[in-house]
DNA sequence: GCCAACGTTGGC
DNA sequence: GCCAACGTTGGC
């Protein structure tokens, strides 16, 4: 089985790849997505051992800033099922849970973020989920290819 | 803070 | 099933 590659984005105010490394186990779940698409990802695609890109947005600068490894595959997000919690969502039921999501652990942080512009500028990269119009996903693949360009900028 | 580009909701 | 209204995302 080959190694998959993904993007994820994060508000660094909300939750920094910092904030990651600092975690327990530096391991978090990754919860509160509320998009079909992106939720089937989470739960069908994304496997234990994949790569993943941590995107800051909202953020100054704007740029992948490191690497996280999927811990744990597809499970209920249970931040769901409780009213308190502000991804509450009341369709979600335990036994039939509308909303998945996987653990990432911390693997490296860029000793160089890659910025959005160099993205935006660089044409191996121009065909990336990330940079294509309208695209609000925030949980998006990435192929071979393109993770490896990346952590090529990233040196 | 603005607003384009979505996705979702709900009346009909 | 259509579509207007609304809410959210996220770059600028």
């Amino acid at each position: 089985m080959s190694k998959n590659y993904w993007l994820v984005k994060s508000e660094p105010d909300v939750f920094s790849i910092d904030d990651l490394n600092k975690s327990p186990k530096q391991t978090t779940y990754w919860d509160g997505v509320r998009n079909y698409q992106a939720r089937n990802t989470l739960r069908d695609e994304i496997k234990k051992g994949d790569l993943v890109l941590f995107y800051h947005s909202n953020a100054d600068p704007l740029a992948i800033v490191g690497v996280c490894e999927v811990v744990k595959e597809g499970y209920p997000d249970f931040t769901a099922f409780d009213p308190d919690n502000n991804h509450y969502d009341p369709k979600s039921k335990a036994d039939s849970p509308t909303w998945f999501m996987v653990d990432l652990k911390y693997q490296s942080k860029f000793k160089k973020p890659v910025t959005l512009e160099a993205i935006k500028q660089n044409p191996k990269l121009k065909n990336m989920k990330l940079i294509q119009r309208g695209n609000r996903l925030s949980v998006m693949s990435v192929s071979k290819d393109e993770f490896d360009e990346i952590i090529n900028l990233s040196k």
